[in-house]
DNA sequence: GTCTATAGCAAGATAGAC
DNA sequence: GTCTATCTTGCTATAGAC
């Protein structure tokens, strides 16, 4: 059986979640969130150490949610483009219906400090857990490639899931549309890329960018190498 | 003479990055702001309506840094390569004092609804300062290119130093050696791409991320196509 | 138009009792 | 684990001096 801190913890996070969508973040205060979940505000902050860290809470569910989506995707697909693109429409699809409160705290990707960062200690098992995902729809493809590129494939593809986030969150246009339009004109290109990274006009220039990516650490060229055992 | 209100304005600001960069933006209180430089508090509201608009204070005088410091880089200097680094350098350089803090919200830049995202409309006129900073760059060089992506250099090249202050909040290397070693790396590739930019193998691939850029209102094709006369 | 002084609110966060 | 009471701080408001 569940203790019931942890019944509690999800109480809170589930309130906590419903009020954000309702009026925002910084117009939810936890003295609202511990009211509606018919706690003290003193007992939310036993179980989340400030405001912040209720919205790793929801990374961590909107993580999982892309996960699943993305599976059912992946399934039965094999063709590069598509697998690249279905993975970034299902991040579209899950993080929709948040967006108009997200965008308010998706901010927190940029700051290296804060524990929200994507690239923080804190956010560490979020962020491998990401990155599988588009190593699984990289290496399921049927698509030949520089195998150095699919080393840091999985990362690049990872970190333009981060750029389509920051897309998204200034998306005013009706069910972010454009978002989903970015995605089919860019994926194509990306992987029109990939595939010429096997010839040598393009592989010079790619491995270059590769490089350059790992070499300073805005990728690793460790890990996510070797698919999973489904 | 300038204005009392001038200089009182002028000592806030001062005084607020001084103790911003002593103790970090979130530790420093208006109060404290106020007593160090010796007003009330209400007379640091009536200069800066938040303390947020304290660091749209900070960004303009780091603008105007930069402004001056690339125009002496620009001056004599013909190479496209030399003269595209030569401004993201300077920037490295102007901002390096403030790395410790200025860390702390140039997080904002990712945040559409903060007044401080350099794409809000109250940062705009520093943005287009900012942007002509990289026309004049573009513009000056002897380097030969297409033409249509000559009209949406500019921006893509002001983009290239938003992602590079993003690499650089997160840079904890001596003298933040790594973002200037980032910037001799990637600047050759780019500039190779941009000659590559008049053939034909290429021209299809670069026209259609430009096309993209612009379409999705990444970035715009009018403006900064004159050079300006100096 | 510039500035001081002070009182007070709202909300994030903490301490200590139970 | 949970609560109540309290503290801190960003910000506002007001009244008035020069």
């Amino acid at each position: 059986m569940e203790s019931k801190g942890a019944a509690t913890r999800a109480l809170i996070l589930e309130t906590a979640m419903r009020l954000f969508q309702e009026r925002g973040y910084g117009k939810t205060t936890m003295r609202a969130i511990a009211e509606a979940a018919g706690v003290s505000v003193g007992n939310a902050y036993y179980y989340f150490s400030s405001k912040e860290q209720l919205i790793q809470g929801f990374y961590d569910r909107l993580q999982q949610e892309h996960a699943e989506a993305a599976r059912q995707v992946l399934a039965n697909e094999t063709d590069l483009a598509r697998r690249l693109g279905g993975v970034l429409h299902a991040w579209l699809d899950v993080a929709e219906p948040y967006h108009q409160f997200a965008a308010q705290f998706f901010i927190n990707a940029a700051d290296p400090a804060s524990p929200l960062s994507p690239f923080s200690e804190d956010s560490e098992a979020s962020r491998e857990a990401s990155i599988r995902i588009h190593a699984d729809a990289v290496h399921g493809a049927a698509t030949k490639m520089d195998p150095q590129l699919l080393e840091v494939l999985p990362e690049l593809a990872w970190l333009g899931n981060m750029g389509l986030c920051l897309f998204w969150v200034h998306d005013r246009s009706e069910g972010r549309t454009q978002s989903h339009k970015l995605v089919d004109r860019c994926v194509p290109v990306a992987a029109r890329l990939i595939k010429m990274s096997r010839y040598p006009i393009a592989k010079t220039l790619i491995r270059e960018v590769a490089d350059v990516a790992v070499e300073f650490g805005i990728t690793r060229r460790t890990g996510y190498t070797k698919p999973r055992s489904s």
